[in-house]
RNA sequence: GGCUAGGUAGCUCAGCCGGUUAGAGCGCAUCACUCAUAAUGAUGAGGUCGGCGGUUCGAGCCCGCCCCUAGCUACCA
């Protein structure tokens, strides 16, 4: 392999004011599949993301819910980093923009942006709500439409005829927060000289930092002239004050993508911590030879194409390597819609469906242009099921059970090309050298971010291994003593098949493809593993379902709840999870031993309502725990899994015996849900 | 209104620089198979390539106009 490549990329930063849904994950599944893929190439390649947590709507939310901007993000932090990994999404490092580290770098990039003379101060007028003593973004003005004269209509356009127009145009207009009439004030504001950079942003985009579609939308806003761009508001504000402007904020989309660097930043010091270390400059200073790329929606292009690279540059900083935009995210044809019950959350889909079908079905349809993208939940189910279930696992399902019953779970040695013409036959070769020769091919589609045609290609592949073992009838050959031999060869050949394809999938299925080599009893696959076969006499375990069919049921219920959470949405009394607890020091945490434990026995307690008593394993001794999880757990759906202990807890005498630590698991007084390692942690890790 | 994309089989999508009878998967029909989670294989039906006009020996692809969808055109985030 060539020189590892040095990558930073960041998603862009999600609003902290409402939950996670489809649409929004289309950019984090593209963003992690390519990460996947990166890594699975051996190259370094960070992932950083963080919340979007400053800004009018926020603070309004709070202040609706009657708590603090702080409780209210920290809330959605905690929410959104939950469904994130619902989704498998692989942040090295998920941050907020409320952080000090983000203050810091606002701070240091608007102080070198000022001194380089690039802020300028004039006076603007604006909508005043004279009830809430604050300045009115458009959206919170609602009037009658200057053209149309349809009513209530927003600040900015008209839903009903389309014109656009300023707030002041509207006929009677109104504070959507108080109902007042609002007032026209003057106010400073501090503007961003974009116009500036132009001769620099003409140099960078034509070094082929963007998609063609991308380009021509420069190219217009050029000819329109880059305007100076307002970035203060003015208190009350939930953001950063600006230092030599006391009663100015930073406007939220300043400090938004300054966000990718503190979110950095932070990862920093976490790798300093761990004996790691990652020097920031690497990635941010000018002449960085490593590589930074912002997967972004179409929708923010002009504030990361344009703004975002003048503030790095402006300040001294490095400029992207490319921006990659996608499209929207449409849901059986039409935009998302929370009467339609297609507005479907992350939370409510992972309830549901698999989250690994959404990366899959996502990833068919992710090109590398700015196009938007249809979920349509009929096709959903019939692509899964076809190519996950149908195609894919189907060809280790039918042919682990020759392995399993007559050769002992061992594959035979299968060779290509010259190695040996006496055993190989054509098919085997080349079928086996049709997918390995795949590989550089698939590898630069997912390199270019198009994973539809990676797809296609693999699926094609898999289309050609089923017509193999068709071909080849293992069946038949199994009904013969004396074709034992060729029945293995045939066997193997296809689970060696079966192990190319789960090494192109693996960006986009990380849980089906682990699932996989358990089964397959092999290391994690990199991609370099395409480059081999097994060998012979390789041992591979028996064979347990990888993929379960989309059943109709589920896709209507999704829509169901979808459209019963929709009202919640807005609703203030929504139950949300327990404020966060007081900050404590790594010391501190460190305090605490947490280990992998193996539960080897469990069994009721005679006498108790809530008790299990627990044997754990952990490696070097074995621990007696009496755990409260009769109500979730029957004793023998525990006996073997692994989970999380308190290791170093102080033993306690209860009324049936001593109980020597306790286990992990999660609860709302709902419910309780165990932890679990993923795969690969042995009893006695220590967890941190 | 201006601009950027998209409109190809019932569904989801390919289609390289304009070049022969427009392709795939799913769905549908027929047949085969029974190893496999009713999963697989073979064959077949199915298209006015959004519409109209033009350029060209030749247009799904190039040009013009029109229709439809999404987005940008906001000091919304």
């Amino acid at each position: 392999m060539t020189q590892p490549r040095r990558i930073l990329v960041t998603s862009a930063l999600p609003y902290a004011n409402g939950p996670i849904h489809l649409g929004h994950l289309v950019e984090y599944i593209q963003t992690d599949i390519w990460v996947r893929f990166q890594r699975m190439r051996g190259h370094e390649c960070l992932y950083v993301c963080a919340d979007d947590a400053h800004g009018t709507p926020i603070m309004l939310k709070a202040r609706e819910h009657g708590i603090a901007p702080e409780v209210q993000i920290q809330r959605v932090w905690t929410e959104h980093t939950a469904d994130f990994a619902r989704f498998g999404i692989g942040f090295d490092h998920y941050h907020t923009t409320h952080s000090p580290e983000n203050r810091h770098f606002a701070e240091l990039i608007y102080t070198r942006l000022r001194d380089a003379g690039h802020i300028v101060r004039r006076s603007i007028r604006q909508a005043f709500d004279p009830v809430q003593q604050m300045f009115l973004p458009d959206r919170f003005i609602k009037g009658g439409c200057p053209r149309c004269g349809a009513a209530d209509q927003y600040g900015d356009s008209c839903e009903v005829c389309g014109a656009t127009y300023a707030p002041s145009d509207l006929r009677n207009p109104v504070s959507v927060l108080s109902g007042a009439a609002p007032e026209a004030r003057d106010s400073e504001h501090y503007f961003f000289r974009l116009a500036d950079f132009e001769p620099m942003l003409r140099e960078w985009i034509a070094a082929g930092a963007l998609q063609g579609a991308v380009r021509h939308k420069l190219d217009e806003w050029f000819e329109a002239g880059l305007a100076d761009w307002d970035i203060s508001r003015d208190a009350p504000y939930f953001g950063f004050e600006i230092p030599d402007a006391p009663g100015k904020f930073f406007y939220v989309w300043l400090d938004a993508p300054i966000g990718y660097m503190a979110s950095f930043q932070a990862l920093c010091e976490r790798r300093e911590n761990i004996g790691a270390p990652l020097a920031f400059d690497d990635f941010w200073a000018p002449g960085a030879d490593t590589e930074l790329y912002h997967f972004i929606g179409k929708d923010i292009a002009y504030f990361h194409t344009l703004f975002w690279p003048a503030m790095l540059h402006g300040a001294g900083f490095r400029l992207p390597t490319a921006v990659f935009a996608h499209g929207f995210l449409t849901v059986n044809g039409q935009k998302m819609s929370k009467s339609r019950g297609t507005f479907i959350r992350a939370e409510t889909f992972a309830r549901h469906v698999a989250p690994e079908y959404l990366r899959y079905y996502f990833a068919a349809k992710l090109g590398p242009e700015v196009e938007d993208i249809d979920l349509n939940l009929e096709d959903f189910a019939a692509r899964v099921n076809a190519d996950l279930v149908g195609k894919l696992a189907n060809i280790a399902s039918r042919c682990a059970g020759f392995i399993g019953k007559r050769f002992e779970g061992r594959l035979n040695k299968v060779l290509i090309g010259d190695e040996d013409p006496r055993r190989s036959d054509d098919h085997i070769d080349s079928l086996t050298s049709d997918l390995m020769r795949a590989a550089d091919d698939i590898a630069t589609c997912y390199e270019g971010r198009d994973y539809a045609r990676a797809v296609r290609r693999i699926m094609a592949l898999a289309d050609e291994v089923n017509a193999f073992i068709d071909q080849k009838k293992p069946w038949d050959l199994a009904k013969d003593p004396a074709q034992a031999g060729h029945l293995h060869l045939v066997a193997s050949v296809a689970l060696n098949a079966f192990r190319l394809l789960i090494v192109y999938l693996k960006p986009v299925l990380p849980v089906m493809a682990e699932a996989a080599e358990r089964f397959l009893g092999v290391a994690p696959l990199t991609w370099n593993d395409a480059a081999r076969l097994l060998p012979e006499g390789h041992v591979i375990g028996a064979y347990q379902h990888l993929a379960r069919r989309v059943e109709p049921e589920a896709l209507s219920k999704l829509i169901a709840d979808s459209k019963e959470a929709a009202p919640s949405i807005a609703a203030p009394e929504q139950p949300v999870t327990a404020p966060i607890a007081p900050t404590i020091g790594i010391d501190e945490f460190a305090k605490i031993d947490l280990r992998i434990a193996r539960i080897v026995a469990a069994e009721q307690v005679a006498g108790a309502d809530k008790l299990l008593r627990l044997q754990l394993d952990l490696g070097s001794e074995q621990r007696q725990v009496f755990a409260g999880i009769k109500s979730a757990y029957r004793p023998e759906e525990l006996t073997g899994r692994l989970t999380v202990m308190v290791a170093n807890l102080a033993p306690r005498q209860m009324k049936f015996g001593l109980s020597e630590g306790m286990v992990l698991a999660a609860g709302d007084g709902k419910g309780i849900f165990l932890l679990a390692p993923d795969a690969g942690a042995q009893p006695g890790m220590r967890v941190k």
